[in-house]
DNA sequence: ATTTGATCATAG
DNA sequence: CTATGATCAAAT
């Protein structure tokens, strides 16, 4: 039951905060695993199941006909970000000409339903709950600062810098690896400009950026 | 204690 | 391998 509209995907939403990660799985008949060493995405999956997302979509938003975008994001008893947010896989080849409005990146975070969950481990995990949740679009500020950290990041990349990237760069936004493991290869571009093997690489939001979305909401509550 | 680099499961 | 969903854990 995928939700038509934008408020009866909210409605949904709303209607599982404040359940644990056991009741809702109860509810769908999902078993909870120990914990999330072996099953990293298994709340994200939870939540999508929840709220009528296509599973192993391969789409590019979780809700393409609402434009919208699932994050599940795990927060401290503070309220605060426990983990960085992945974005998107970065384009290492045939990237010429990409820019910053046709971007994967740009068109992931245009609009983004963000759901707060417990993230602590010393909760067990099927007793962490599911927060409110925020429905998101970048204000011209933050949009700037992404494109300011996309567009110096890709540069890296398309001039056959990738040597020279680490999680470092860029204000909010950050490349890191994305893969099986150290010895999972893509192709990239080389400092001669020919094609080598390469770590694949993702762009990841920074906790801060992602702090200050989560504030910006609790403090028009 | 925090951040960077590494890693896990699954579908196609 | 790419792309989905992310968190783990070694290094700092």
């Amino acid at each position: 039951m995928t939700p038509i509209t934008e408020n009866e995907l909210l409605d949904r939403a709303q209607s599982i905060a404040g359940l644990t990660f056991g009741e809702l799985a109860a509810e769908l008949r999902l078993s909870v695993p120990p914990d999330l060493k072996r099953d990293k995405g298994w709340v994200g999956m939870l939540i999508e199941t929840a709220l009528g997302a296509a599973a192993g979509s391969k789409a590019e938003q979780d809700f393409a006909h609402l434009g919208i975008e699932l994050k599940t994001i795990p927060i401290n008893a503070q309220g605060k970000p426990l983990e960085t947010t992945f974005v998107s896989l970065a384009p290492l080849i045939q990237n010429s000409g990409i820019i910053w409005e046709h971007s994967h990146v740009r068109h992931k975070l245009s609009k983004v339903l963000w759901i707060p969950i417990e993230g602590e481990r010393h909760i067990p995990l099927h007793e962490r709950r599911i927060g409110a949740p925020i429905l998101w679009q970048p204000s011209a500020e933050q949009e700037r600062r992404l494109k300011q950290d996309w567009e110096e990041l890709m540069d890296y990349i398309v001039l056959g810098q990738i040597d020279r990237i680490n999680a470092r760069l860029g204000e909010v936004l950050q490349l890191r690896p994305k893969g099986a493991n150290s010895k999972a290869l893509t192709k990239g571009i080389g400092k001669n400009g020919q094609i080598i093997d390469t770590l694949p690489l993702g762009f990841y939001l920074r906790k801060e950026f992602t702090g200050e979305i989560l504030q910006q909401f609790l403090a028009q509550r």
